[in-house]
DNA sequence: CGTAATTTTGATCTTCTTCAATCCTCGTGG
DNA sequence: CCACGAGGATTGAAGAAGATCAAAATTACG
């Protein structure tokens, strides 16, 4: 059902992650590392998100975009947390699409939430001694590794980082309470309908849509299934019935919302709780 | 299926709550919180669940059993706080069991978590502007409610307190990630044993067995089924199952684990979560 | 070009839901 | 002390949603 062969990773990124940079050297090299073929998200998605929360000025940006620039390139399956395993770091995703999951002895997965583009793994990390679930990419990433000390010393230099990473959290908090509340109440077509609506909005400030309005969708069948606790093929069967809806169209790793508001209806959607209060927009 | 009739609630307790008492004035009236052997339950909950946790001294025991000791009796189905409604105080709660819930259009309503006594709903009530969700009694309960201004006061002054309220926060989150894995992958019987066995561990600090092994118990099979997203005759029916597999005795709203082993076995049930081990700052 | 991963399909079977009725428990008022 | 009523627990029967199994088709990718 679902092996794990963590992969290597690959050293990648300008510059170099060798010995602890001061806070105050300002590096203004090349700013986005990783936007060489993308045609146009230029912007570090560590940063677009935090901008989005509304909490992080221009000394902040500058920190991330620094410590954003020396990432590591990881194979799908790539584990950057284990259960049971000593959390002396964190780590920020640039790309790509990683979750946390727990495996039953009888061999099913539960994935417990998803890590997007720009999106932090794990604030607790930092107080807790030991993780209670694996994390590992879904496609392949771009991974930045940072130390508990080194974090530590970031967040207590810039208390407005510390800020916006702590509501982050929360609304991971947030995310997991309707992910509890879709999978025990909601029917499996409304189910997935809510997890592409939130996966949606959760790439917007990351993943600009390309000309045909699609978004990248690196999220195969089988995670899905064990996102929301159905079979993949009850997943398959759900999807065809949402594409023979003119719902949405999924195809070549790329997802389109075709009518947004009616799949927003049948989910009962209420982006809210991505986006609370600070963020006006 | 679920109506709301918000019951009212009942001033109680010996100190009054009129004015904002200074943290040092320490109340020496009777309260009961000041028992020494901790055979029976005299210990304030609060104190007990937090001590257990490690992370407070006699300071931050003395100002919780001072503002701890004003409460409000409330019946079954008080809210104390409603979704979309604002969040300017924070609550603990002596006695009874408050659950948080979200309800669906169709009616439906996914509990998503409880409220123990000694518990504290809610830190982040703290920084963000607006609930997400409902919470209200399942019992008769007895509640402190602080407004955000003096709980900030008290985070403030004793660090130590507001270490181990963040602390407790992260099990919040633990919880809702095994309740995800419970209802995202076991079948009914695992997930109702697995519940029986977190609630039993939650309960030990706070409710001592009686001498027949037994815990109060006051959540009915409605809300049992509203938590594990299943239907009331289903859990009626699994209950049965494992009182005739002698793992549980469950009456009169007591409830009594007979076989541990056993039935933490079925469950696959691993108590780590729920006293998770610090990491040195 | 060939192999592995992923998606799709059909058929069958199980778990759990729904509906509706009955029974029990417990607090309340007479 | 008993009768009453309401919430809660229990039972049976029937049906639906989704799981499982097995295989084929398609796609990804070195």
């Amino acid at each position: 059902m679902f092996q794990d062969h963590s992969s290597g990773a690959v050293e990648r990124g300008s510059c170099a992650a060798t010995s602890s940079h001061p806070i105050e050297h300002l590096p203004q090299k090349q700013v986005a590392p990783q936007a060489e073929h993308d045609e146009q998200a230029p912007l570090n998605p560590v940063v677009a998100r935090l901008k989005r929360l509304g909490m992080i000025g221009d000394k902040e940006t500058t920190a991330l975009e620094h410590f954003t620039c020396s990432a590591r390139a990881c194979a799908p399956n790539h584990t950057l947390f284990s259960e049971g395993g000593t959390c002396d770091h964190v780590c920020f995703l640039l790309e790509g699409v990683a979750c946390r999951y727990r495996m039953l002895a009888n061999g099913s997965r539960q994935i417990l939430g998803y890590i997007l583009p720009g999106e932090m793994c794990d604030l607790e990390f930092l107080t807790i001694g030991e993780s209670d679930h694996n994390v590992s990419l879904l496609t392949n990433g771009l991974v930045v590794k940072i130390s508990r000390a080194k974090m530590l010393g970031f967040l207590y230099a810039l208390p407005a980082l510390h800020q916006a990473l702590i509501a982050a959290a929360m609304i991971d908090k947030a995310i997991l309470r309707q992910w509890l509340l879709n999978i025990g109440q909601r029917s499996a077509s409304n189910r997935l309908s809510h997890l592409l609506c939130e996966i949606t909005v959760r790439m917007q400030d990351v993943a600009p849509k390309s000309p045909d309005g699609s978004i990248p969708f690196g999220i195969n069948q089988l995670a899905l299934a064990d996102t929301l606790g159905m079979s993949t093929v009850h997943v398959n069967r759900v999807l065809q019935d949402l594409r023979a809806a003119n719902l949405i169209v999924l195809r070549k790793r790329r997802l389109t919302i075709v009518d947004r508001d009616r799949l927003e209806a049948v989910a009962e959607f209420e982006p809210r709780y991505l986006r609370p209060r600070q963020s006006a927009g």
